[in-house]
Order: C-alpha cells, then sequence, then structure tokens
DNA sequence: TACCTTTTGTGACGGTTTTCACAAACCCTG
DNA sequence: CAGGGTTTGTGAAAACCGTCACAAAAGGTA
C-alpha cells in the first residue's frame, strides 16, 4: 500500500485485502491497542511498524534448517525468506551422501552435532524436514539445544517438553483438506 | 495403527495422537455418523474406510501444477501425493525457457495453454505455485475452465466467483507465526 | 465556531465450539 | 445369563468468537 501511494487505509479496505469484515479487523487490532484515528482510518505506515513489533519482525530471526531433501532445498532456495527476516544459518541432514555439500555459502553437517551446531550458530527457530521417524527425537533435541520454536514439516504431531512453539505444515493434509471441501460442495451443490 | 497390529483403537488414543481431547474426537466423528462400539472403540479398518470416504479421498485426484520454480519442483518431486492419491497430470509454466523441460513422464506446457490442458487432462484440482501477481488471474481461468479446488502457495487472498473451495499454503506466514509465538511466549515466561 | 461526514474502538448480543458428564451399549468372565 | 469394567454418543453448560450498532473522535467546510 505504500508503494501504492497510500498513506492511510480503513479497517474496511484491510478486510476486503484479507478476506474478512470490517468489524473483525477492528477487534482483532484492539487486542494489541488503538493504532487508528477516528474518521481517517489507520496509518499505512504507522501499522505497519505496530505490526511488525507484534509479530516480533523488528529483529531478524536465525533459522537451521534439519533435512536437506526436496523439501529441505526448496525451502532453502526460497528467497522469500532472507526478504522477510529469516536467515538460513545452517543446514543438516541425516544422510553421509548429502553431509559436505555445499549450499551457496553453507557446508552441509551432520545431524548428529545438531546441539553443537544451534549452539555455535545460536539458531532461535528449526524447520524440521524429515521423515515423520526422525521428528519426534530431533524436535526434543533441539529444544534441549535451545532451540525457540519449530516449524515442523513432517506428517506427525510433536510433543516437546516445555512450551516452545510449533507450528505444523502438512501438504499431503492441505490436498486432503481440499477434496474434502470439493467433495463437499459438490454433494451441497 | 493397522500397521502395528491394532484392530481398534478408543477416542482418547486418537486424541493423544492427534493433540486434541477424547470428546472433541468423538464430538467431531459424530458429526458425520456412528461409527464406533460403545466399550470396545472404533474398528481401525472400519475407522480409515469411513474417515476416507468422508474426505474424498476413495478415488484418485488429477492435479495441474502451475507454477515450475523452486516451490513447484519440490512439490512436483514429493512423493506422498501419489501415494496418497494424488496425480500430478500437467505442469504448466510462463517462462518459456522452462516450457518443454521433461520432468519425469511430463513436458512443461505453456502457461497460455492452461484451458486447454485442465480439459485435456480432465485435472480436478490445481497447485498454484507462482508469483503472487500472476495468482489471481491465474485462478480465475482455472475455475473458468472447469478446476473444482485450488491449493494456493501465492501470498495474496484469492478472489474466485462461484464457490470453488481454496485452501492457502503460505510459507513466510508460518515463519511468521512462529516469530509471533515465540515473541509472545518469551514475554509471558 | 458549529455542523456534517467519516471511521474508529468497543460494549452487548447471538451463535458456534468445546468441555463436561452420564446413560446406553458393548464385551468378557464366571 | 447376571454383573463388572469400558467406551461411545450426546444433551446440557460453559467458554469462546464474530457481528452489530453506536458513541466518541477526527477532519473538513462554511
Amino acid at each position: 500500500m505504500e508503494r501504492a501511494g497510500s498513506t492511510t487505509v480503513s479497517s474496511e479496505e484491510l478486510a476486503e485485502g484479507g478476506g474478512t469484515t470490517a468489524a473483525q479487523v477492528r477487534k482483532d487490532l484492539s487486542q494489541f491497542g488503538s493504532f487508528g484515528k477516528r474518521g481517517l482510518g489507520y496509518s499505512v505506515r504507522e501499522l505497519t511498524a505496530h505490526l511488525k513489533q507484534i509479530l516480533g519482525l523488528e529483529r531478524r530471526w536465525s533459522v537451521l534448517l534439519v533435512g536437506a531433501g526436496r523439501i529441505g532445498q526448496a525451502l532453502f532456495e526460497y528467497p522469500n525468506f532472507a526478504t522477510r527476516g529469516f536467515d538460513c544459518v545452517a543446514v543438516v541432514d541425516a544422510d553421509p551422501a548429502k553431509i559436505g555439500q555445499r549450499w551457496g555459502h553453507l557446508t552441509i553437517r551432520c545431524a548428529e552435532e545438531l546441539e553443537q551446531v544451534i549452539q555455535e550458530t545460536n539458531a532461535d527457530l528449526v524447520i524440521l524436514a524429515v521423515p515423520p521417524e526422525a521428528a519426534q527425537s530431533v524436535a526434543r533435541r533441539a529444544v534441549a539445544a535451545g532451540a525457540k520454536g519449530i516449524l515442523n514439516f513432517a506428517a506427525v504431531t510433536l510433543r516437546i517438553p516445555g512450551a516452545v512453539p510449533v507450528t505444523n505444515v502438512n501438504l499431503v493434509m492441505e490436498l486432503e483438506a481440499l477434496s474434502f471441501a470439493v467433495t463437499q460442495s459438490s454433494k451441497a451443490g
């Protein structure tokens, strides 16, 4: 919106762009403070700054990628992570054939060194792109070594001691959810 | 569970595995019918069959992949899609350098032929792995050409005429959600 | 300044979802 | 077949979330 030249935006416009309602936008924002001006709307610049602060995006995050398979590689090469404040500081894998390979300016290290890697690189977040059998154990080790959050691509529900946040992405499940939605809607129609 | 030798499973066990509560599992399942036996639990075999039917997974789905970039390639090579009933029947891209490349037994076709490709291959679902600028237009065209559902990896909210289901996956947003959760929990703790 | 228009922030309401709790149903044993 | 031990399915209660509607506040105008 800043690039498009708008200096101000209403809850109505935000709702339109986000696929929700104006009241919802206002309620949600009001949870964190009072950022708008009545009669005017929200300053794009100020709202952006507030949202960044709320989301914890005023800093950069160091990310360790565990698993150098298909998904791991795609994530590593995804340019938007770095531009949005997430730096991949290390890659580890369990496959001896992969260890030692260079990816960009990084060398893939052995998954057994997980703890050292996390401590050396001060990684904050861990992206889990490993087979489901390995996910639970890697997650526990990562948390024990100081990881503050986990983005889990493995198709298992992680059980982690303590209160370390986990976000799950399950691509097959997304397709299955779509299958369900399509099946339902074709029944109704 | 079948592989592990269980023939029957309780709502309690299902809840444990899915990270929810037994009551929730039972309420959810009861939405679609009465699949369990009191005092015994659910037959693993029967419940699997019922869930497949509910989710629309008794059939195979033909999937068109739009966008042969990093994400598109990772998705294409992801083995779990085919094993779970989703067959990639075509790949299209707008980049002339990519068109004509062979991926497995498929040849990448031109994104302008989208409509023909959908009709020729009878694609049910479309995976959108394109830049955000292109997503909205491709989505509309795909739906007009007969696509029944869309899995959208582009960072935009699609507005589609009619009631075609859309499932969104936004990788940056997942990391941002994790950033938020970590930031919040470090404040609280 | 007084008034009009716009848009926020938020109580109150209504609906939905989750949790609770228990009768009904099932298996097994003696 | 009677009784004990389980576990489901589901009403009722509680918690949660979204919508509505409007007073309060801001800017513009005459």
